[in-house]
This record gives structure tokens, sequence and C-alpha cells, in this order.
DNA sequence: TTCTTTGCAAATCGTTTGCAGCATG
DNA sequence: CATGCTGCAAACGATTTGCAAAGAA
């Protein structure tokens, strides 16, 4: 995501106005790393600002994502999750729980990011690795339920 | 996403059965790369076989995603997408206009999915480059609303 | 002042759930 | 024949929408 600055050009840019909710979202925002849901966001600013409604903060979010300085993803719990982090790491997905949390740097090297791909132009990038975490791994045993090995594919082609 | 005999094997491994419905839903996945979503997926079964009830489907996809046959992941359209290649390459998600394409092999190599990551049984894994088609790059360009220009970030830190 | 954005509440609609009948093993 | 699964329709709930009032430029 880029800075508040920026975004506030941005939005100026596009004849746009640089509200006082959009700088509180764009604030708590930044830094972000715990892919949180519009309702956890919701909860967190509601705090420091009251008034805000719930439409609002979509708004924003709607209008940061389509800019590419957040992301939104999926983890299967039924609702969106957000990361102002659009390019550096790679994401752990539990496929039980739906728990998310950023793969270490130094398991999973940061890919790079080009500009451009097919004639589209990018500007922002996800990865996810899904699987099953820790404690999902030994409630699965335990219940009887092993998790199935599938011979993980391994970069080839697999269909 | 495995073969028919070895998801066969793996409901009956959990005491399920193999019907009807679960084999028509498998054999239309395999090998299908038009990242359909569920109304898509039903849309093109229901001539096959008119019986078919769209919580079934669901029911169906759930658990290729939760076995990690299928990946499901969200375009920006309000609808989940399914794809049961989980390995093999990057998709182009378009943030204006939220088509999705498989990215060329050759502009984007596949890379590696470990078997573990921090302790995570890895089973599937996911890439995405997010910017704008062709097409909406056009369109934003007409209607006066460059695409904003962020200077890419290229896999350092970014936030 | 002008025009975009907010907040509220209602509407939307993709997905899930409950349950009786059916088909698999 | 025992049970898990299907199909139906109703329930759900996250996200979106419409519009009058508010506040940036």
């Amino acid at each position: 995501m880029r800075s508040v600055e920026a975004l506030t050009e941005q939005v100026r840019r596009q004849g746009g106005k640089a509200t006082s909710q959009r700088i509180l979202i764009w604030r708590a925002l930044e830094g972000d790393d715990t892919h949180p849901t519009a309702e956890d966001l919701f909860t967190r600013l509601k705090s420091q600002l009251p008034s805000l409604s719930l439409a609002t903060l979509y708004n924003v979010l709607n209008e940061l994502v389509e800019w590419g300085d957040v992301r939104r993803f999926d983890t299967g719990d039924g609702r969106i999750h957000f990361d102002p982090d659009t390019a550096a790491h790679a994401e752990l997905v539990c496929l039980h729980c739906h728990s998310v949390v950023d793969a270490p740097r130094d398991e999973v090297a940061p890919a790079p990011v080009p500009a451009q791909i097919a004639g589209y132009r990018i500007v922002a990038r996800g990865e996810q690795f899904f699987g099953y975490c820790p404690a999902c791994q030994a409630e699965l045993a335990r219940v009887g339920q092993p998790v199935h090995v599938q011979g993980v594919p391994d970069g080839a082609g697999n269909e």
C-alpha cells in the first residue's frame, strides 16, 4: 500500500476528497499484517470514530483494492480478508480452520513482481500455500480422519 | 486435483459413498482451466443431470477444497471461483473487470510447492498477479482516469 | 457554493442449512 | 439393511445500494 500522502494525491487527482474517514482507514491498514476482515477493521475503528459506517468502510476498502493498494482474498471462512502488503510475502492458509499467517521470509523467498505480463499492467501480487496448521493436523489425526497424502505437486503441470 | 479413482478411494476411506453426483462433478472439473463459479458449473451440469441441486454442488466443491484438490479464490466479483489446478500456474486478475486468465507459462515460471512450511502440511498453492487487462487499460485511459503508477513493488518489503 | 462522500437502513444474492426420501456399500 | 447423501426450500449473513444530510475544495 502506498503512503497516506500518495493516496491523498491519488484521490485528489481523481477529483475526489481526502475525507477524515478515508484517512482513518488508510492509517489503520498501514503495516497491518493480521489479514483483517471488514468486520475486524470496523470493530477496531468504531472506538476511534463511533459514527463510522460499515458501508463507508467497504467503499474505501474496495477503492483501495481497485487501485491495487490492498489485496482481498478468501480463506474459506466466508468473509473477505484484506492485506495492505501487495507483494512481498506468501500466506499460509489452513484448509480446516481457515486461519491465515504470513509465511516466514526465510522459508519462502518473496518473488519479484513484473510490471507487465501478457499485456496486463501488474500492480499487486498474491501467493498462498494451502494446507493444515499444526493444531488441525493433530485434531484430524485424533478424530481418525488422516490428512490425505496426495503426493504434493511440485511445480510441473498438475490437473 | 487427483484422479477420479483416487478421489473415490478418498471418499471410501472416510466411510463415504461415491455417488453419481460426486463423480459427475469431479469429471466436470478435470482439466477445467476456466476458473468457474458454482453457478457456472451448475449451469453446465444441469443439462447432464437435471435433478442436480446447487446445494449438492456446493457440498462437493467444499469437500474438494478441504482436501486440497481444488482451490477457491476471489476475483473481486462477489462470487467464489474454483480451480482444480492447485499448483502449477499463476493467474492474472483484472482489478477492474474481475476477469481471470492463467498466466502464460513462459512469462511466469511455476514455483515449487514444498511439502511443509512452518509446521503446516502443504497440499496446494495459489499465485495471482493483479492489474488491469488490456481492455480495461484502454477504457480507463479513455475515461480520463489513468491507471496509477505506484512503482510496482519488486519483492522487497512493501507495506 | 458545488459536488463528492457519509451514514443509515433496507435490499441483495451467493452460500449454507434442515430434513425426509433415496441410493450406495 | 444401515447410513451417508441428495434435493428442496427456507434461512443466513456478508456486502451493496439508495438517498438525504454533511463537509471538502
